[in-house]
RNA sequence: GGGCGAUUAGCUCAGUUGGUUAGAGCGCUCCCCUCACACGGGAGAGGUCCAAGGUUCAAGUCCUUGAUCGCCCACCA
């Protein structure tokens, strides 16, 4: 490392440097930090569709911080990374690819397909790596897993045969959401929905046998073709004697029969509801109830099938307008209204969903779901924040079966084949897979029907739901099914970060899963991880959430390259205050930008009079002892600036563990940044620095070991927040010779031993009096450069004894009291007086007149400030009630504030008096 | 239709068991390129904490109602 340190801090260089290092160098492996209680996470694998975006930047910043945080309080960590095959999410991506030159997956096979999706996960997964590697999350890279690794795959198979065999998974013919274009069912949660301005038609059904009519309103008037009734509410007057009678489908001109259900709302439309079993999740349930026929009048594609008669081949949308004109023509349109309502879009390709019966997989979730709310309930798996946990629970509680089927090509493909003559399922023999170019598939491929001992067995062609093989993540990347050492030592885990967001995709589906299938007796063994945090969402400045249709994404690494990953991540970790979604600004991160060139200076600062202490006689090993912080405070002439920041730190340290104990990152960030800009440099380093420059030399090596102490002790703070130049700035510390990361160093106690209340109060002390008279100087606009002379009466003439050589460096005064002004006698046209209940302070302008008005003004302001605070005080101090019921702590500190007030009020109406 | 969250300085937001003069960053005004840092230093201005009730000795903080905005869930044809 070359010791010359540029003026201004720049990342670039140094991140690249340390992110490549501490990925070559494998510091992060689980076993290399064996030591006390394990800690473990798994990172929420992303999804291979193409890079990091600045929603994983926050995650993977707030894991790092634990992660790093824990690692360095000793326990043994274990942070595992991998990535997510992402099933529909990149079969789309490549279809997309595949669109560009003209073709469909159908033309080219699934063999073809496949292999473009492998090399696609290929560019695509080596990318996100890089960019993880370039962020400096530390995890352990050695054990980095993908979805569909045979490990993995086998994991998957096992899981499924499991719940199988079990009858928790079945296969039936129900309503599904159907996205037209990935032409696959999609599960509830993959359903998104957006409120659209919609119509109502009314049409008219005629009564068979009679000239009247029952007026139906829908929404969808092309799925009447498939109607097999007309349903009204059983004790609605209007229709009740219809029941039973049969209406004319018209354009199809089939019988269908009125039915009375009470599903039906008398309030909405005409109160009269057409029934497609086929189409509608309502009907359906009617229809099975009712024995309707259920006709499936559209092709997989979104178009009219045979069975719409002679609308087939239309397609839906299309069908629906000249479906609307045909009843207008033939007078059987009675009407239409706007209608608010919403539509259901495919998520991943926003297409219209369909809701269509199908023959699907499903998995039974009450019974999964159960010992998951009891785990909650229990506390053996707790929910930050809070208010999550009852959004849990209730989707918990009225959970409904999950379609785990896709009509996919890319992921786990069901282990069940079919019998071509007896139509019966067989399971694989077992969940073991072969490797077939480096790609798993399943081995225990059965050689005959379990029913009728038939040959004749083909592959069930659906794939699983992508959620199902992250549903047991925790699980296949430990080792899962097998009893590996990973898995004993690792499970279950510590934490899981992620977003709210898929708190329902993929944090309950591992809670269910993991209860169920992971080895053990006891909750506690089986659930997937002990505490589950929920982390806010990264929108843009104006709080929209970012998309790439409304080109608002903002890219991490560009961020990164412009400002640095530390700037990036100490933003994104103050804005994160749990429960609010995050508006991140570039301007936000240049402030932290500054943060960090703030501590590289104060860094220049150390390392420039490195020479000088050599100068000195003072070896860079008498200054990089091993118990350099262990034996701080090092006793000096002066000793209330080091006391006082040792106890800051102890304070600090404190603050720190507690806020990151309860997941409040913001808060952890806020104490190290006041603690390093605030005290660090603007009072610590200040106050030392003429102590440096004169004084003996046992006295210059104490001040300066406390120095680079408590400078050290704030880098290891810093750490976990600022990985890259806390990391670059320690390796450059005399007493970290020869020693590996500061990642890997013990991370600060909080030193009770170091508190020292007397100490904070003189400063506090000190800092009022600088204050002041750095006010005087502004408010009078005295030249900064000039010396002015000071007195200064203080009841505490101890603290003005220790403090007043500091002081006339820190504020140019001429030496202090020597000119003997007496603030009380100072005439206006000489200087003027700050006064609190501790100290009067004057400053006599030499030569200078200082504007008596303004003066006055201000003085006149803070009169009556005083005035109306003190006459609040005494009012509260004269209730009865008060003094009686509040503790007498707050009724005492109250009497004594009020005492100094009246006291500064007292000075101030002399002052003014003296001023007129 | 349910549920959740937000509303505090010009802007973006902190403010964990109610307690004495409500904070930060940015922006703004004034002074300073002082030998770590102008990505800096110093001093300021700026707030009836959405509204109305209530509980309490005491409310930004707790309760009720309402307004505005946002999000989630739901089988509103």
């Amino acid at each position: 490392m070359p010791r010359e340190v540029p003026k201004a801090y720049e990342p670039q260089e140094i991140e690249r440097y340390w992110a490549q290092a501490w990925f070559e160098e494998k510091i992060y492996r689980g076993e290399a930090t064996a030591r006390g209680d394990t800690f473990s996470i798994v990172l929420p694998p992303p999804n291979v569709t193409g890079s990091i975006h600045i929603g994983h930047m926050l995650e993977h910043t707030q894991i790092d911080i634990i992660v790093r945080w824990r690692r360095m309080r000793g326990n043994k960590t274990l942070w595992l990374p991998g990535m997510d095959h992402a099933g529909i999410a990149t079969q789309v991506v490549v279809e997309r690819q595949l669109a560009k030159e003209g073709l469909r997956r159908e033309q080219i096979g699934r063999e073809e397909f496949e292999r473009r999706v492998w090399q696609w996960k290929a560019e695509s997964g080596g990318k996100i790596k890089k960019q993880m590697i370039r962020l400096g999350v530390s995890c352990d890279w050695t054990r980095e897993k993908f979805t569909l690794d045979p490990p993995l795959y086998r994991a998957v198979m096992e899981a499924f045969l499991r719940l199988y065999r079990e009858g928790l998974i079945y296969r039936g013919r129900y309503m599904v959401n159907w996205c037209p274009r990935c032409q696959t069912a999609l599960s509830d949660l993959e359903t998104i929905h957006e409120a659209r301005e919609g119509k109502l038609w009314h049409i008219r059904y005629p009564i068979a046998g009679s000239k009247e009519f029952i007026v139906v309103a829908t929404t969808r008037p092309e799925t009447m073709l498939g109607d097999t009734a007309v349903a009204v509410h059983p004790e609605d007057e209007r229709y009740r004697q219809l029941i039973g009678k049969m209406a004319v489908l018209p354009l199809m001109n089939r019988e269908i029969p009125i039915i009375g259900d009470d599903l039906v709302d008398r309030e909405f439309g005409t109160g009269a509801v057409k029934v497609t079993p086929a189409h509608d999740p309502n009907d359906f349930a009617m229809g099975r109830r009712h024995n309707l026929a259920e006709i499936d009048i559209m092709t997989p594609d979104g178009h009219i099938s045979a069975a719409g008669g002679a609308y087939a081949g239309m397609g839906r949308f299309a069908a629906r307008e000249k479906i609307v004109e045909d009843l207008k023509a033939q007078g059987l349109l009675e009407g239409t209204t706007n209608h608010a309502m919403s539509v259901g879009l495919c998520d991943r390709c926003k297409t219209i969903i369909e809701p269509r019966l199908s023959l699907q997989w499903f998995c039974k979730m009450k019974p999964l779901a159960a010992p998951g709310i009891q785990a909650v309930e229990d506390g053996l798996l707790s929910i930050v924040p809070d208010n999550q946990k009852k959004i849990f629970l209730d989707w918990l509680t009225n959970i409904r079966d999950w379609c785990i089927s896709r009509q996919l090509w890319w992921g786990h493909r069901i282990p069940i084949w079919h019998c071509g003559d007896c139509g019966e399922m067989t399971p694989a023999t077992d969940s073991r897979v072969a490797v077939v170019d480096g790609r798993a598939q399943i081995a225990g491929v059965p050689d005959k029907c379990e029913k009728c001992d038939s040959g004749k067995l083909t592959q069930d062609p659906d794939v699983l739901d992508t959620w199902f093989s992250s549903g047991i993540w925790p699980l296949s990347t430990l080792g899962w099914p097998d009893n590996t050492e990973d898995l004993r030592t690792f499970y279950p885990t510590s934490l899981l970060i992620s977003g709210y967001d898929i708190l329902f995709f993929w944090d309950a589906r591992m809670i269910m899963l993991g209860l169920h299938l992971a080895p053990g007796t006891k909750i506690e063994e089986r659930i997937p991880f002990r505490q589950l945090y929920l982390h806010a969402l990264v929108r843009d400045p104006h709080g929209m959430k970012m998309s790439k249709t409304r080109g608002n994404v903002v890219d991490p690494l560009e961020i990164i390259e412009k400002h640095g990953t530390d700037a990036l991540r100490f933003a994104l970790t103050v804005m994160a205050a749990p429960g609010t979604d995050i508006a991140l600004s570039e301007e936000r991160i240049l402030s932290y930008r500054a943060f960090a060139n703030k501590i590289w200076n104060a860094a220049r600062f150390l390392f420039f009079n490195l020479e000088k202490i050599e100068t000195l006689g003072v070896t860079l090993e008498e200054l990089a002892a091993q118990e350099i912080r262990a034996n701080a405070p090092y006793a000096t002439r002066d000793a209330l600036p080091h006391q006082w920041i040792f106890s800051r730190l102890a304070e600090v340290t404190r603050q720190i563990n507690e806020a990151l104990e309860n997941f409040r990152f913001h808060e952890a960030a806020h104490v190290i940044y006041h603690f390093f800009w605030g005290d660090f440099c603007d009072w610590y380093i200040e106050w030392l620095k003429p102590q440096l420059a004169s004084g003996n030399r046992e006295d210059t090596i104490a001040t300066w070991r406390n120095l680079f102490a408590a400078f050290e002790y704030a880098l290891l703070l810093l750490h976990p927040f600022m990985p890259f130049i806390t990391e670059e700035l320690w390796n450059r510390l005399p007493q970290a010779a020869g020693a590996k990361s500061i990642s890997l160093q013990p991370f600060p106690k909080a030193h009770t031993g170091w508190l020292n209340s007397e100490a904070e109060h003189r400063v506090a002390l000190v800092q009022e009096i600088v204050v002041a008279a750095r006010n005087i100087r502004a408010e009078a606009k005295l030249d900064a450069k000039k010396k002015v002379a000071a007195d200064l009466a203080s009841d505490n003439s101890e603290v003005l004894n220790r403090t007043s050589e500091n002081l006339d460096v820190i504020l140019r005064l001429g030496s202090l009291s020597a000119l003997n002004v007496q603030p009380g006698k100072l005439k206006s046209r000489e200087g003027a007086v700050r006064s609190t209940s501790q100290f009067d302070l004057g400053i006599k302008f030499e030569g200078e007149l200082v504007d008596a008005g303004a003066e006055a003004a201000k003085l006149k302001k803070e009169k009556e400030r005083l005035e109306k605070d003190v006459a609040s005080k005494k009012q509260r101090l004269a209730d009865d009630t008060f003094r009686n019921r509040a503790p007498a702590e707050i009724v005492r500190g109250l009497e004594a504030t009020l005492a100094d007030r009246q006291l500064e009020y007292q000075k101030i109406v002399e002052r003014l008096a003296q001023l007129e």
